[in-house]
DNA sequence: CCTGAGATTGGGAGCGCTCCCACTTCTGTC
DNA sequence: GACAGAAGTGGGAGCGCTCCCAATCTCAGG
């Protein structure tokens, strides 16, 4: 053995230079206990003489895991990307993975094929578990891979009864706050812009919004709920439409702060003051909400906490492959600003 | 051996079922040549039927590369993230990779620490190349990690002498052809709005704004240059001082789309009209680029082919380490839209 | 000073794959 | 029909690490 004093120095090199076995430097630098301290340290002084850093196939070859998770993230998913929320998220993930010494590996997943490639990748023991990005109702990936018993939590989930670890915010509570702020406010015709209605966190913040009207006694009027898309293009519009329809409209709630952006503009067209002749809630608290004109009143998500707890979430999962699923849900924050 | 017919299935596995050595099955599923016709196919069925899959980790340990490289990211890409740039370049890299089988690591590099960790990787052995995005001229991360020996490339250079593997878009020639644009349509009194002079970037469309002048025998007018940061919000601030010391004014061409959004915006609430009484042009031709008002003039960056180089090149210098370095330029192209 | 439980430690036995060399089986040739 | 060279194949020898059990060491209590 020991061939090689050149290279990348191995495990049995540094146990040579610190006159131990090699399982006791596997010990020391997986910080296992049961190694006396003086014993410790003599194979610390070995590592930092050699400069050595394990060799992580290897180490996932013998250990059978590979200290790595996928986020997977589908096409729909990509172009929400640039979304502070989505990025934050993702940010937040990233150090908590970090900290737990677990590699990121992006993961995208667009076509059969690709899908098929992240399959193999599972089997292939690549990953020990996967992050989903905002999936879609329909989207059965989420099943396929908690079915091949690799954990996986989702961002938000695709409806009420969901199968698989998720972790969400309280879009119903966020939404009903937000609405309740409104009728504080004295408005009585509370409009709202909502997503589409095949993703579930756009039927909960619908939901919130109706029972914030029924709370205070007003009665819903159909007609004042449009459907957007979650962009600022779709908000515009629906505000346009809302305001031709219904002159008298005093408040909107829009399900997303780039929708609520977009209501704004068609406010300004139309020469409405905000918040004086319309008050303005979104939801997300992105960026920009706090430079819109004027500054956008919302509803805060905690994207660094959602982020921790996928995290969290799924190394419990990893360790404990008894537990079926988790839920869990987060509050959310009104911050109130300057359009409502 | 063959211990546990459960469970994954191992190439030792196939090679029984298929009756046949381990070397041929390896052969096979490295499609190596050498391997008779019939023996192939009764390979191939082998497989198919235990539907095997390859363990990683043991490749990556015996064959002594890992099959994956790392994008690297600073804290300021991130930010970038969103844009449709930088998107598409890694989208275009993803599958390039996906195709080569090689697999794409995130890693975010904010901290000192997170650098280090990155080293740690490296010299581990769990990544055999990295790709940086949009690198900083004071950054010495790439150069740390070229020393190394670990095959580089970077999205961009840092300077004029970077001694590292590139991919870049002409920019000199892109910007060049778009002043020469306005020249054409007759304009004079052309401003610019640049990015930050400490990105080389934004100092090479400048070079070509320059240059394009003095083809037309321009006299350039040093007060006509205002520098942004990219950022829409820049490009609005920049085209209004503008209009307000240089109402003479009557083309722009811009840095970034981003920016020149920014300075229609400026120009539409100043009441001048695009582009009869200013001309704009942008650069990227990010996707919004269609849907300005008026539709954008700009330069399109060859996204999709610089994603592709840069896993060309990356690939190239995993294989030929004798290579110091390569310099790829691409072209770009001018997308005349309607508002110059 | 002896004994045994508990604390430490060493190192054999793999993990599943690639590399590579020796061996077998074909070719075509004279 | 014998023979050299090419083509195809098998499997030993690791890659560097973790797991785990047997061996050794420690030390309190008797």
């Amino acid at each position: 053995m020991l061939k090689r004093s050149s290279g990348t120095p191995t495990l049995e090199e540094v146990a040579a230079l610190a006159g131990v076995g090699r399982g006791t430097v596997s010990r020391v630098i997986n910080n296992a206990s049961g190694v006396k301290p003086s014993t410790r340290r003599a194979v610390q002084r070995a590592i930092d003489e050699l400069d050595y850093v394990p060799n992580l196939a290897a180490r996932s070859l013998a250990g059978r895991r590979a200290d790595a998770v996928a986020l997977v993230m589908t096409k729909t998913d990509w172009r929400l990307f640039g979304e502070p929320f989505f990025s934050e998220v993702v940010q937040a993930v990233g150090d908590a993975l970090t900290e737990a010494g677990v590699q990121l590996l992006l993961t995208l997943v667009r076509t059969d094929a690709e899908r098929q490639r992240l399959v193999e990748y599972v089997r292939g023991g690549r990953i020990d578990g996967a992050l989903l990005m905002s999936v879609r109702a329909e989207d059965r990936l989420p099943d396929m891979l908690a079915d091949a018993g690799l954990p996986t939590v989702l961002l938000g989930r695709r409806s009420g009864d969901e199968r698989v670890t998720y972790v969400d915010a309280d879009n119903v509570g966020g939404a009903r706050a937000a609405v309740a702020h409104l009728v504080g406010g004295g408005r009585r015709a509370i409009a709202s812009i909502t997503g589409p209605p095949e993703m579930y966190v756009a039927r909960c913040r619908l939901r919130g919004y109706r029972e914030a009207l029924k709370d205070a006694g007003i009665d819903e009027d159909p007609s004042l709920v449009v459907q957007g898309d979650f962009t600022e293009t779709s908000g515009r519009r629906a505000m346009a439409g809302l305001l031709e329809r219904h002159p008298e409209v005093d408040a909107v709630f829009a399900a997303s702060d780039s929708m609520a952006a977009g209501a704004l503009t068609a406010l300004h067209a139309a020469g409405r003051r905000v918040p004086q002749d319309v008050a303005v809630v979104g939801f997300d608290d992105f960026e920009l909400a706090e430079q819109t004109e004027p500054p956008l009143t919302t509803v805060r998500q905690p994207m660094e906490e959602i982020g921790r707890t996928m995290v969290r979430l799924l190394l419990e999962e990893m360790d404990q492959p008894e537990v079926a699923w988790r839920h869990v849900i987060l509050r959310t924050r009104l911050v109130v600003r300057e359009s409502a």
